[in-house]
DNA sequence: GCTTGCGTTGGAGTCCACTCCAGGGTGCAC
DNA sequence: GTGCACCCTGGAGTGGACTCCAACGCAAGC
């Protein structure tokens, strides 16, 4: 039993799985972000599951606001192999490291709203019984 | 004793504090996101204290991804005064709900990427000893 | 009184990440 | 065999958020 018993998708199929356009997943490829995507015998893209693995990736990177430009990078030392196994997980390291003072600074900006929505609130209340 | 005894910033100086542009600066007044801002006889920008205390708020909405245009707007309400409260209320409470949203996305990448970083060190192991 | 360093304007240009064609192919359903 | 729904390519277009520029103004220092 394997997690996801589903074949490979269709460009449309796997664009509306990881939520992209098939032009977005299209695009990817040409820059260089995806590797060339396998195909039938027509010529139509086949994603399977390394394709939707480099995906996610690709989606979660994105997520943490990493430009395309620096995940072409990575996809490109990917492709060396083993003797780019460092330098990637230097990058993922930077990553991460910028991620974690994203959401610090996100916190804090929590907190903020919160502040200036319980004023707003207390401006409301002022307004209906003044 | 107030808080912050600078008296108003010129515009190279505001920006320098919060971080942007003087070209950013004038974008901002340009496209409404920021009331026009006080002048000297000269017509030169001063940003005082109501000023500085706008575009923290920018910056952090800003952080969270939210679009100008939106923030645009946000100020369309707070020219029209106490009778747009309650929707600009409303505007920061979305906003907060989004950004709570993507505060668990990003710690679900932050999980991904130390799984990710863990192979890699394995890897890097299995290099070493290989 | 002129250089230097700041500021002003309106408008054009740039970069990024898509997004949308036009023109064409493939394969199945009827 | 003809719709129809999908897919393909290269290239052009879009929207957002800046960023840069030319041409000019003002004020302080030498």
């Amino acid at each position: 039993m394997s997690t996801t018993t589903t074949g490979p998708l269709t460009i449309s199929a796997a664009a509306e799985r990881v939520g992209l356009s098939a032009d977005t997943l299209r695009y990817y490829e040409r820059i260089g972000l995806l590797d060339p995507v396998p195909r039938t015998a027509a010529g139509q893209r086949l994603y399977g599951e390394p394709e939707m693995a480099r995906l996610e990736m690709v989606m979660r990177l994105r997520g943490t606001g990493m430009p395309l430009h620096a995940m072409v990078e990575y996809t490109r030392l990917v492709r060396e192999g083993d003797t780019a196994v460092a330098p990637r997980r230097a990058m993922l390291a930077d990553q991460r490291a910028r991620l974690l003072e994203r959401m610090e600074e996100l916190a804090a900006t929590l907190r903020y709203l919160d502040r200036k929505i319980e004023t707003y609130d207390t401006r409301l209340a002022a307004l209906e019984t003044g």
